[in-house]
DNA sequence: GAGTGGTCTAGACCACCCC
DNA sequence: GGGTGGTCTAGACCACTCC
């Protein structure tokens, strides 16, 4: 089960190893695991890598550790990865919708104030424009416009844009995107925003702002997006 | 500094002593720490337990660190310790605010369906029911309404409620808060919502649901709120 | 090659829970 | 008292970055 001469990290291979036990039901809510040391002996590794394994599995919400008398699986997954940071596809991919997109504009601008603030870039920078309809089972749920640094993020495509911005940034530029913070607000359309979504003038949307960052910390994406209400909820966990 | 013979563990000592340097400003964003190796030589510890704490500063969003190059500050502080999990006290407070509270309503109530659905138990089973009009700087915020199963959370008094719901849980029942899990929705105001807040019936409101569970999985309580859009914004930070 | 973080070992003692 | 997780040591070798 365990490859001690592998290029994979041995912690990591415990973890997964726990982690498919778990989604796979047969560790269920509740059920203790093995002790720390029978870990350690059945797979002949030390104690403090086994611990690496399960302290990241805890930070992941997949267990509770409890001192004297061990270590269980958690009733409820908390703090799904990604959760919050996915694309508007994972995200309507894991609310079980059929995701859809149209470009409505898709330019390079010159930053305006309130644009280089966010993306800590100079006035007149060039930055993407590009504003979509976002679709959920063929219906507009959100109208998303992204700004991004064209200095930073260079080639962008309208057809990488109908791809995957993420994949792009991540795969072929070899950048790491690290945070992300959000701002959620509750409105009402105006005529502009009821427009795209097929929606009355005066219904409540939300806005939701999202600035990405680098590990380092450099803004990569600033996002700004009009749901409507009557079809979206944002969920979100977490850990004290 | 470091004090090797304390009830505290060494590797707390540091995580705080260096979270102290970067709030103080004597680290500043971008700056790079001393090498693991350093910190261990001159505390006189093991680099593992200098690696459990930088470790931990990591996960909580205050240093980066790249392999072969070092360990650095974080441009942005993110994942808030509690974000989210706070009291609206706590919240308020956070946000320059001077919190206060309005009881409304202090009941014991047999469950509803949806309730008892909620909170894991019987329907009729006896839960409070805790309503209350709470401000900012003396201003109507939100209207806010807690459930909290009376079987589990027992002696619960008008003054309790008046000082803090979550002290008395952790401090005088023993009982710790481990997660949370919210739902974020906009809407409306009606007639009722809009004369509690003072606003006008049809004006944006922000609704949240909270879950609130134990260590083991066990829902505590679960709490309607209803926000004043045009004072109350949602923020979250994550990490990938 | 020198310096950094990443992984790993084989122990040790402590604090806590339960019988 | 026996079993559990919590903390800690004093090393080791590897992978990566930079010069």
């Amino acid at each position: 089960m365990i490859k001690k001469n592998s290029p994979i990290p041995i912690y990591y291979q415990l973890e997964e190893h726990i982690k498919e036990l778990i989604e796979n039901g047969e560790l269920k809510p509740g059920d203790s695991l093995p002790a720390e040391r029978v870990y350690a002996e059945e797979y002949k590794i030390s104690r403090m890598t086994v611990r690496q394994a399960l302290t990241q599995l805890v930070n992941e919400g997949y267990l509770h550790r409890i001192q004297g008398k061990g270590t269980f699986v958690a009733e409820r997954k908390i703090m799904q990865p990604l959760q919050g940071l996915t694309s508007f596809t994972e995200d309507m991919k894991a609310r079980g919708f059929k995701p859809g997109s149209q470009l409505i504009r898709f330019e390079v601008i010159p930053a305006t104030i309130q644009i280089a603030d966010q993306l800590s870039i100079q006035e007149y920078a060039p930055v993407y424009e590009i504003k979509r309809i976002r679709m959920a089972d063929d219906v507009p749920m959100a109208l998303e416009t992204n700004y991004i640094s064209a200095n930073l993020i260079k080639g962008l495509t309208e057809n990488i844009v109908n791809q995957s911005i993420y994949s792009y940034i991540e795969g072929h530029l070899g950048l790491k995107i690290e945070t992300a913070s959000q701002i959620i607000e509750s409105s009402i359309a105006n005529q502009i925003e009821a427009n795209s979504l097929s929606i009355k003038k005066g219904s409540p949307i939300m806005l939701i702002q999202r600035n990405t960052y680098l590990e380092n910390g450099t803004p990569v994406e600033f996002v700004k997006s009009v749901y409507r209400a009557d079809r979206y909820q944002f969920m979100i966990q977490m850990k004290r």
